[in-house]
DNA sequence: ATAGTCTATCTAAACGTTTAGATATAAATT
DNA sequence: AATTTATATCTAAACGTTTAGATAGACTAT
């Protein structure tokens, strides 16, 4: 702790310690010339007001926590740059908190009491903390609702399907409805779906949007062209080899996730396919090495900034006790590069 | 806050603040029996201790801040979740500021003013929050140091070379070493080296390794296989070529960075040149990426939790006062895969 | 000149803990 | 039984701020 308080600016300054604080804060009048050698002295002494003080008698700690599944997650940083784009503005700190889920209890999430040992745990301590509000960003946030609702502070939730009210994720349904609008455009009739497994929203969301414009665009619909991958690129490669198999192959492809787009590209290079003459590829994401592919892959960009700013921004409201109205949801952005051409005309 | 206090725990469990506190951090003998009415009263009422106060009074806050300069650059993330994992242990919380630099002040740094004041602004609003200590996650900590010292406060850099002592670096020399040694193994002499940016330490650090490695090995050295490059894909293709049409081309190019690795397969795939039939890549940095490519890339990987870990180990040390000595640096672990191997034979 | 209004500053209580020292009770020693 | 020692609990001050209410001085309107 900086050993110098608001007592020893006083004394210096010839004043009470009201009168500093209230130039520090500005909620009462102060003559000019008396503010000036306040704040001449606190600039001397090089004074910081003590926080923990200030939160204790204010009863306002201008935190939030932010519980993260895990950090390293691609689609994490950006989230927290958004959030943290939105503290910022309005004053707020950020207290992290990194569950490791992955890392400390497997990627099989088969112990779930595991999992919400560790987000209670993680709850917990931020509320001990003292922050206003918690952002959970991740896709496991089952059950602690609950929790946390105990103590009456709000939370909202991101990249996660949650019934909670405030849920922030972008507009998925949209985002695969625009991808195949986009081919259709392009003039592709027969368009193949790499889906990510089939127990994930995003994927029963994707799929609706991608029935939607079936249906709109009134596409020739075959089941075969539907494949159920598991987001990772092996199945996109061999979901991709089937596809090509096909007696009247898909003239584009779209993969649910880049990672998948990835094994397409495999497949497609490997069965000496061109793309995108021969096959057109789109993928979902942005990761940034779908800029480094050979080609590069044309892919759904994820509003990932904004939903950690809107999330940031909901709670502020909500700590502020004020109603937050359903905002739109964010939509994705298609980035076109190499990978979607028009279709050979045959 | 929650509304409920220590004393309240104190009247409905019929002691004095003082035994709840006892019982709350045993730091006095409390008898078995009160004990267990307090914690079962506390338990029913949900308390939980205001931190604030706590802090107030012990003058810790547990708690340590961590500047990032971007947390979407691709390295910090990792670094974060080894602080983390660290701190979790240590019963230690992380305040966490993203500066956001290339956002706010863009890519050029000509302003570093600007960046003095954002670094500057950050920092005062950690020590306000009464941090014990601070990790700094850049490149660009010139001057910091000076003025987070002026609190006495201790800080920790990581993923930048200062001369302050306490820099958790990982050993870069030892890394282009061992790449290079890896490809002497495999039979190569004639090595293309892309770097960085010259005035980057970490080129002149893997400089310095591929020196050592061209002396110790006896290697023939040749100044046309060494190209200066700028981090970015655009000058690795762009060099690579130049190598390639060399008199004598190479047999393996160890790429600073992945990204520009990506560059060097982009070329040899225009030019037919089969990697790694008639060519060898190292990268480093074993990005994500580095797996997708074809052929998937063979690569360093930075210890990027481990100097994460090392760091908040460190900071810890200096916090409680206790000297820190210098640890060994942690090194980089060569990731095998496709785009290596034994040169042909002429 | 007197009362009323404003303005600038001060006094002191409060925020919710921790903790040194006081006190009361029980156990051990004489 | 009287004294000492050990154990369990309590009392109250302190941590560094903020802020309602009190006070004093200067200005305004009568």
């Amino acid at each position: 702790m900086s050993e110098i308080g608001i007592k020893d600016i006083a004394a210096k300054a010839n004043v009470s310690t009201a009168t500093v604080s209230y130039v520090l804060n500005g909620t009462r009048n102060v003559k000019l010339n008396t503010r000036e050698r306040v704040l001449r002295v606190i600039q001397e002494m090089n004074y910081k007001p003590n926080n923990a003080a200030q939160s204790l008698k204010r009863k306002r700690t201008n935190t939030i926590g932010v519980i993260a599944e895990d950090v390293t997650v691609f689609n994490v940083p950006e989230i927290i740059d958004g959030i943290n784009d939105c503290a910022d503005r309005m004053d707020m700190h950020i207290l992290l908190t990194n569950l490791r889920l992955d890392k400390r209890i497997g990627r099989e999430f088969d112990r779930m009491d595991s999992y919400r040992h560790y987000a209670d745990n993680a709850v917990s301590e931020l509320l001990s903390k003292q922050v206003e509000g918690i952002i959970y960003i991740g896709v496991h946030p089952r059950d602690l609702t609950g929790f946390i609702d105990t103590f009456g502070k709000p939370i909202v939730y991101t990249y996660s399907y949650t019934h909670h009210d405030l849920s922030i994720q972008y507009n998925d349904e949209q985002a695969s409805y625009d991808a195949m609008a986009y081919l259709v455009q392009k003039g592709h009739t027969r368009i193949g779906i790499i889906s990510g497994v089939m127990d994930s929203t995003p994927s029963r969301l994707r799929f609706n949007g991608f029935y939607k414009a079936v249906t709109e665009y009134e596409l020739p619909f075959d089941p075969q062209l539907i494949k159920i991958g598991d987001w990772e690129a092996e199945s996109g490669y061999r979901l991709t080899l089937e596809l090509l198999e096909l007696e009247q192959p898909p003239t584009a492809i779209v993969a649910m996730n880049d990672v998948m787009a990835v094994g397409v590209i495999r497949a497609a290079s490997e069965k000496g396919v061109h793309i995108p003459k021969d096959l057109s590829v789109i993928g979902f994401d942005n990761r940034e090495f779908s800029n480094y592919l050979i080609p590069r892959i044309t892919t759904m960009e994820l509003p990932l900034h904004e939903m950690g700013y809107q999330a940031m921004e909901s709670l502020a409201l909500l700590i502020k006790g004020e109603k937050v109205e359903k905002q739109p949801m964010p939509s994705c952005k298609l980035i076109e590069r190499e990978s979607v051409a028009a279709p050979r005309i045959r």
